[in-house]
RNA sequence: CGGGGCGUAGCUCAGUAUGGUUAGAGUACUUGCUUUGGGAGCAAGGGGCCGGAGGUUCGAGUCCUCUCGCCCCGACCA
């Protein structure tokens, strides 16, 4: 490509909406421009970058014996009332009219027409398993687009479905995919985490997400410092607590405690670790239809992670509740306690299973009990419940976990039966019985990559692109194109490069050095050769975009040094 | 969906509190000359329904009402 006859509009200020580095300089660059609200268009430089990513992932899909097809962007809205998810997704569903008055509405995602293509076609185990994705547009009317590529609208994702006999059958392939994901990322030269997640409302037996690391993430990971283990902190556990503090000697009793509220006023006056009292939040906990007020028991040293929570009592959602509320139901604000607790719904967090030692509330006002032993509790409900903190023990290793930033790049999960048993999409086992399909989905958001190579690849200058998802690899600037003998020689370059396939830009607009040097390095090709003064002493420069390195090379061995920087 | 902010040249923004010449700057663009290793200099140009619709007024970018769009914080995000 010829710079002077491509289109790549790189502009010095910054559209005022931006925020994130990858919006700047993704904008800046020339790659992307916005249309409106959460919708992109895609220039000659970022469609090229998406096409290099959507390349690897069918290469590596197909390398699976994943079946790429293509289904239609628009679906009939029947579909999404026979799965019951027209009501589900409500408004970020895009639903329109046809001519003849249909109802269709735009894919936000395909399980259900993915489920239709193969119910009443595939029949028999014996055309099991089948693993079928498609790269396309959906689009979700988001309440809040935001992040430029990050979070738009309108978005290309890769989506792909599998269908199976058995779970063991299932879980084989959930394998495959993640080890086929980790592959794909590793190619665009991504750091990142596999992680355990919340597979929140959806069910199934398991799901992972693979979380591009980046300080702008909006997904917080508990990882470990020593293994591979890392989950999001909705779904992170921990091992056991190994360094217990001394626990206080007390025999059970009811305490005066004047206006002792907090977990760390009474531990204070009572000189105990908090770990040694038990917290009580309260929460109203809403569901599909109607609300309660929850009780959640955790220690007074943890904190209550709200996913956990709304998982161990199958809520919605959870919303805060007034201490006027607590007082109306019989509750005493600041001294709720476990024992003897009947006024409300509550759950107990797994780690005070049997804790003795305790101090909680007496639910009266101004008293506590001390030398509580919770094993006397019985049989009452336990989940886990509290948020990891930074430093808990690793639950695979002897690690410490710590906290990072993520962006979430993909996400796979264990469905089961849960779209194929309303879908009626069947089909007969060994001994001719009739049976649900057993699914996989597994997707990866193909242009949030786009943007997540450059959160977690840039600096000051502007983007610097990986080799695999450069637009091109080598960019050959000619620092001043009025010098016959320099534009002479990185022609020749230029065409050298193409025999050895190697993508090559041609800087050759009549711009002064300065402006080349900065349209180069805010575009961020991995390699620039400058073709300029020094050819008159027989030598070119590289500039690596990644390390700012300069590299002087005799001008006729540019292709031996290139070869060996791209690898 | 709650709360806040912003819409003026392709882009980034002044100008709006207190209504009053022909609506400005920087940048980008066109032409010419000079310059040519870090977003050049000089000169001359083109470019605006001041988001839209109503209204108040002799007069509205500026005041009032309504509306549309965009951004931020939060809720939401299989």
């Amino acid at each position: 490509m010829r710079f002077s006859r491509a289109y790549i509009p790189t502009t010095k200020e910054s559209p005022k909406d931006a925020q994130l580095p990858s919006h700047i300089y993704l904008s800046r660059a020339g790659f992307v421009a916005q249309v409106a609200s959460g919708l992109y268009n895609f220039l000659p430089l970022g469609k090229r970058v998406l096409r290099k990513i959507e390349t690897i992932i069918n290469e590596e899909m197909t390398a699976c014996g994943a079946l790429e097809v293509d289904l239609s962007f628009v679906t009939p809205a029947e579909l999404w009332e026979e799965s019951g998810r027209i009501e589900k997704f409500g408004k970020e569903l895009l639903r329109f009219r046809d001519r003849k008055d249909n109802l269709f509405v735009l894919g936000p995602t395909h399980e259900e027409m993915m489920v239709s293509i193969v119910r009443n076609r595939i029949t028999s185990y014996k055309q099991l398993p089948l693993n079928v994705y498609q790269v396309k547009t959906k689009f979700r009317d988001e309440a809040r687009p935001r992040f430029g590529l990050m979070r738009a609208r309108e978005f290309v994702m890769k989506d792909g479905y599998s269908f199976h006999a058995t779970t063991e059958d299932l879980d084989r392939e959930f394998d495959a995919m993640e080890a086929a994901y980790k592959r794909i990322l590793e190619r665009l030269g991504l750091t990142f985490r596999i992680v355990e997640a919340d597979s929140g409302a959806i069910g199934g037996t398991g799901s992972k997400e693979l979380m591009v690391l980046a300080s702008s993430g909006e997904d917080t990971l508990a990882v470990c410092d020593t293994c591979e283990y890392g989950a999001n902190v909705e779904a992170a556990r921990r091992s056991p607590r190994v360094l217990i503090p001394e626990a206080p000697e007390a025999n059970f009793a009811k305490f005066k405690t004047p206006n002792i509220k907090s977990i760390e006023d009474l531990s204070n006056f009572f000189h105990v670790d908090p770990y040694y009292t038990l917290k009580a939040v309260v929460l109203r906990a809403v569901y599909e239809e109607g609300s309660e007020p929850v009780c959640f028991f955790i220690r007074g040293c943890d904190e209550l992670q709200e996913v956990k929570a709304r998982n161990s009592v199958g809520a919605i959602d959870l919303v805060d509740i007034s201490e006027a509320e607590l007082t109306e139901i019989g509750l005493v604000p600041g001294f709720i306690g476990a024992l003897d607790q009947d006024k409300i719904r509550f759950v107990m967090d797994n780690d005070t299973r049997n804790a003795t030692s305790m101090i909680c509330g007496a639910n009266e006002a101004d008293y506590h009990f001390v030398g509580v032993d919770l094993s006397v509790m019985g049989d009452v409900p336990f989940a886990d419940l509290v948020a990891v903190a930074v430093g808990d023990g690793c639950p695979h290793c002897e690690g410490k976990l710590l906290h990072t930033k993520g962006i979430e790049v993909g996400h796979i999960f264990k469905l089961g039966t849960v779209y194929s048993a309303p879908l009626k999409a069947e089909f007969l086992d060994e001994n001719g019985r009739s049976q649900p399909f057993i699914m996989g989905t597994y997707g990866m958001g193909v242009s949030r990559l786009v943007a997540a190579v450059i959160e977690q690849h840039h600096d000051e200058k502007g983007c610097i692109w990986t080799h695999a998802t450069a637009p091109y690899m080598v960019n050959l600037m000619v620092s001043n194109i009025k010098e016959e003998a320099h534009l002479l020689y990185a022609e020749e370059l230029y065409a050298t490069l193409g025999k050895n396939k190697i993508e090559a830009i041609l800087d050759d607009r009549k711009e002064r050095f300065g402006f080349k040097m900065s349209d180069a390095e805010l575009i961020g090709f991995p390699f620039t050769v400058i073709i300029g003064k020094e050819l008159n002493n027989g030598h070119v420069q590289i500039l690596v975009r990644a390390t700012a390195e300069m590299i002087t090379v005799d001008a006729d061995k540019v292709m031996e040094k290139l070869a060996e920087l791209i690898g």
